[in-house]
DNA sequence: CGCGGAGTTGGACGCTCGTCCAACTCCCGG
DNA sequence: CCGGGAGTTGGACGAGCGTCCAACTCCGCG
């Protein structure tokens, strides 16, 4: 019955999402189960959201305004390309391992919003997330490092976030790290090999 | 009330579950909603399958069984190991283009069966499948075209495996089949990348 | 022609879900 | 010191879920 500020009880709320979405799945992520995760009885939910759909979209903000600052820091020092790139890639792995809740909530709720047409939407808006952090690092790269892409720019970061959701995907199934790692710098090579000679 | 062969019913109730999984996902994937896709009562589901999940395993033995069989079909003629490696990754996307219903419903019981710790052995028995056909592709390459790769085999079999998965996961979301197209381009190419000068 | 077992299915059971509201508690302005 | 609005929550509602079983129908064998 303690009284908490309504922010705080919203932030308690989505760390407990996180997790309760990392255990089980979004199968399992209920406002019930989430609300008990947070120490919070089951009508503390719906007096903070006004719905179930409503906290994810939040969630999947939230997640995303983390990662967009995270991947502007991880590009500052870098003295060369292949440091540039491989520091990148290996930079995002490094994140992602340290803290895994966060990228498989994140996959978890992408795969849970094909179910309905209007969550789709959803799912678009965390790639654009993706798309958008991913071609400010192309340009980064671009402008720092005087590169020529072999294939137009779009292409490369496409080609960028192809690598890190395969190797995401594969490690959420076998958390394989030293392999995630290996893929890793093979994909860093294979950007390297875009580059116009 | 018409009598239909129980191995009948069984297909009739497979391909039901792909569209209904491939429509609205896992999670309006229920036993009544398949049923009715394929036409039938409820209770008839049960009759055929001890439980949902041993559906949802037997759909998935099905699905690796067919993907192995047309993937050793698309490497048969190739000149080049340029057209070997391409053409396996552009067969694969025109059988997953072809029908996209069951590559999109293997990946939503991926996702879905984290869910539960029993469960989670089927995403391990689809990576198997794939792994398995992808190292066989892997092999035939080396024997076909005298290939040396620069890193060990079982990585090369994982790096395409990232690729055709990252690829696949963009698809689902964006169902951009031009831009799958180029990205598989450039997968090829830095699969080729791979080879011991 | 009749009977027994196999095939078939309507309906019910117990459960969890998202959502909501009436009732309770607490704090602050007067 | 007290009244009232804001904060809080136990419990209920209807819907959908997986599963099961008793009862019905039908066919082939004797």
């Amino acid at each position: 019955m303690q009284r908490i500020a309504v922010e705080d009880r919203r932030a308690a709320l989505l760390a407990a999402a996180v997790r309760v979405i990392a255990r089980g799945g979004m199968a399992r992520a209920s406002t019930r189960a989430i609300a008990a995760e947070a120490g919070m009885p089951t009508a503390s939910f719906h007096y903070v959201f006004t719905s179930h759909a409503a906290m994810v979209e939040e969630l999947v903000a939230a997640i995303l305004a983390a990662q967009s600052v995270a991947v502007a820091g991880s590009v500052a020092e870098a003295g060369s390309l292949r440091e540039f790139v491989g520091g990148a890639l290996q930079g995002w792995l490094d994140r992602a391992a340290e803290d895994p809740e966060v990228e498989v909530a994140l996959h978890e709720i992408v795969a849970w919003s094909r179910s309905s047409a209007e969550l789709r939407r959803l799912a678009e808006r965390v790639y654009d997330g993706y798309a958008g952090s991913i071609g400010a690092f192309v340009r980064a790269a671009e402008e720092r490092f005087a590169v020529r892409w072999a294939v137009p720019r779009e292409d490369v970061a496409r080609f960028v976030l192809v690598i890190t959701d395969g190797v995401a995907a594969r490690w959420l199934v076998d958390r394989d790290d030293a392999a995630a790692r290996r893929s890793l710098a093979t994909g860093a090579g294979a950007v390297l090999g875009l580059v116009e000679a």
